[in-house]
DNA sequence: CGAATTGTCGACCGGATTATTCGAAACCTT
DNA sequence: AAGGTTTCGAATAATCCGGTCGACAATTCG
């Protein structure tokens, strides 16, 4: 019949849902990451679209999938900085507090999504595994360097001593410091928070 | 009896008491002020207690006996700052952004509670002239002086036009501003956010 | 020491919430 | 107008959560 047609019809219906997935995508987004997985219920992302909550599962299977849809949104544009960012800067260390900040920020974004992963039992580990894979290993490196640099010449002023080992050490892994836990313990949820801590707001630039 | 010896002893356990109670207004307060009111679990606030959830049944009647505890404590910190730090501030207009600052602040954590009361179908009403009756109209006037001057002068840096005549006749006001509501609906709530955001946010001082 | 009072907690209940489904209506596009 | 696409109200089944109760530990008192 009209295979053509319907196929054109198609790609057009496709492109709609796509964009529809992103509006939610981002308004989920800032819902969970405020109160976390748990906390946030469909009636509340509905609300925030201005739509029947049935209508969202037109477009995801559940509330689970919008949530990693949201982390993986999240974590490719913080790649996507990442990436495009490290090529356009050069040293001397002393000219990078601004670029650091802005790293910090994009990281601290992401942060709260921590939160919501714990809420949930989600299996982090693949989770950032998933993310992981994706940052090139000498990305990585030269922030590290950055900061490490930063923290010893005194660019940053390092508010809390005793954290100020961990914090350089692990700073900007990022996303590899979950790796460190075996299981969701307390004590260990307390060290990640201080970490952090240190890493957004300990660290200040300026 | 022994009904003095009696009476000492239960004024030690008043104290006790007292100070249990205080601890858990503000460990309370602080999850109530992130979360709302309803999203706030007493597992929760238990647990951050580091306690069994019966136990703090043994201070408090209800959940709604803690949250209004905590609006009150919060209250009394509020007018307390404002009422000593109204005395020792002196023109000219000028010189008074850090003081502002502080005072917005201080406003900023109060207003989070307000989020916590449109969670809650508490009748605000009751509350909000609870506290008004508690400042000094001359204090008030003083303070929307400063405000009004201060935006006049171009000292404080009005971000949004179109919500400044609102934001300058209600400002520091502050807990006025609900009196203008006659319900809980939506538009109504989206103007209160935006004049928050011009009180804590729009008006960049500095 | 006992006994009385004060404080803690686990287990539990029933009503409220919530994620998810389903079918029917509304909406396009041809 | 037909057929595919999108929306949503209503129903459901599972879970959650504020609050209770009785047992029991700790402290205070004679």
């Amino acid at each position: 019949m009209h295979s053509e047609i319907c196929s054109i019809a198609n790609i057009d219906y496709m492109i709609n849902k796509e964009e529809f997935r992103k509006k939610v995508i981002i308004t989920a987004g800032q819902i969970f990451s405020h109160y976390g997985f748990k906390k946030t219920t469909m009636d509340e992302i509905a609300k925030a679209l201005k739509m029947g909550k049935s209508s969202i599962y037109y477009y995801f299977r559940s509330k689970e999938e919008i949530f990693e849809a949201v982390l993986l949104y999240e974590a490719n544009i913080l790649r996507n900085e990442l990436t495009t960012t490290i090529k356009s800067v050069e040293s001397p260390v002393e000219k990078m507090r601004n670029y650091v900040f802005v790293r910090m920020k994009a990281f601290e974004k992401l942060s709260n999504y921590y939160n919501a992963i714990f809420d949930k039992n989600l299996d982090h580990f693949n989770f950032v595994e998933n993310i992981r894979s994706k940052y090139d290993r000498e990305e990585l490196a030269i922030l590290r360097l950055i900061l490490y640099h930063g923290a010893r010449k005194k660019v940053f002023n390092v508010v809390n001593s005793e954290y100020t080992a961990l914090a350089v050490q692990t700073t900007l892994k990022g996303l590899e410091v979950p790796l460190f836990w075996k299981k969701k313990e307390d004590k260990i949820e307390l060290r990640l928070n201080a970490v952090l801590d240190i890493l957004f707001h300990g660290i200040l630039v300026k």
